[in-house]
DNA sequence: AGCCAGGCTCTCG
DNA sequence: CGAGAGCATGGC
């Protein structure tokens, strides 16, 4: 099953999928211009590859489904949505490009990175447990854990002999034990945490794809934070990866500290609160001029 | 070897 | 209350 998406322009597929190019093969990868992993449609597990079969300002994406079992044409229109919301197809750059012209850095920037959009993962859910799992830890051991965790409670597909893993469902983990996640290598304290927090979802007492429709970020922010485990950068980092709110800034990110830092203080170590203080200047655009600079830093782009 | 790493909670004083 | 210990594991 195929289908093409036609992007709004400008956008850059490669640069974009870039992020995930040391992914794990069998969960969520970007290699030789394809970008695959497994999507859950009304329930059925499909693996969906996309690549780009356009440019930057005539993109074009084809997207290829399988799936053992059969795809209705309903279904077709829901991984259409998926896929225009993994990449934040629709999203219009144009009005984030002009409104950083007066700010040098961020303007360069956005010349040598023209197109790039942020990735979103499918649900709230999934950003929000990565964010717990990549609390404190290094990147490193985040990802060896968060590896581990998609295996062991992801459920699985084979799609013409190789196997592909789905991220877990709430339903999964809130009836997990906490010894099973401790063999991946969560702490004792996280297991309890995407636990309760499992639970919470499936009981719908947390309801997090609600989240999405709110306009105020501190009100987000407050609501995630009464939970246990989640704290603000947990909450704004889940933000900006899971519910497009382009204007959140991670601030107190140790990465996103040591970008602005090189890119606007001369590799001085600045604290949350400076960093807060200077993406202010980015206004409604913060979260993804956030990203442009995490993605300036990964390529090395100098200005 | 030992210390730190994209935090957060819990426990002391 | 505010400060400080403790946590998981991989890399340096």
């Amino acid at each position: 099953m195929r289908l093409t998406i036609t992007p709004t322009l400008p956008f850059d597929f490669d640069l974009s999928a870039k992020i995930f190019s040391d992914g794990d093969k069998q969960i969520c990868k970007y290699a030789n211009g394809k970008y695959w992993r497994v999507i859950r449609v009304s329930n059925k597990l499909m693996l969906c590859t996309v690549k780009s079969i356009g440019e930057v300002d005539k993109p074009k994406l084809l997207v290829e489904l399988k799936t053992n079992e059969s795809i209705s044409e309903n279904d077709k229109k829901t991984a259409r949505q998926i896929i225009c919301s993994l990449f934040d197809l629709k999203l219009d750059l144009n009005p984030f490009y002009n409104s950083v012209k007066n700010d040098e850095v961020m303007s360069k920037l956005t010349q040598e990175l023209r197109g790039l959009k942020s990735p979103t993962t499918p649900s709230v859910f999934e950003a929000l447990i990565y964010s717990i799992i990549e609390q404190q830890i290094s990147l490193n051991v985040a990802f060896s854990i968060e590896k581990k965790f998609i295996k062991k409670f992801g459920e699985s597909v084979k799609i013409e002999d190789d196997i592909y893993y789905a991220f877990p469902t709430p339903k999964r983990l809130a009836f997990a034990n906490i010894k099973e996640f401790r063999a991946c290598g969560l702490s004792q304290k996280k297991a309890e945490y995407v636990k309760e927090i499992s639970k919470l979802v499936i009981k719908k007492k947390l309801e997090l794809e609600k989240f999405k429709k709110y306009g105020e970020k501190s009100k987000i922010i407050e609501e995630l934070c009464k939970i246990r485990g989640i704290g603000v950068w947990t909450a704004e980092l889940t933000m900006v990866r899971g519910m497009h709110k382009l204007d959140a800034v991670p601030a107190d990110d140790l990465g996103l500290r040591r970008c602005i830092s090189h890119y606007y203080c001369k590799d001085r170590k600045i604290s949350g609160e400076e960093a807060r203080e200077i993406a202010k200047k980015w206004g409604d655009w913060q979260g993804l001029a956030s990203f442009y600079l995490i993605m300036a830093g990964r390529l090395g782009v100098k200005v």
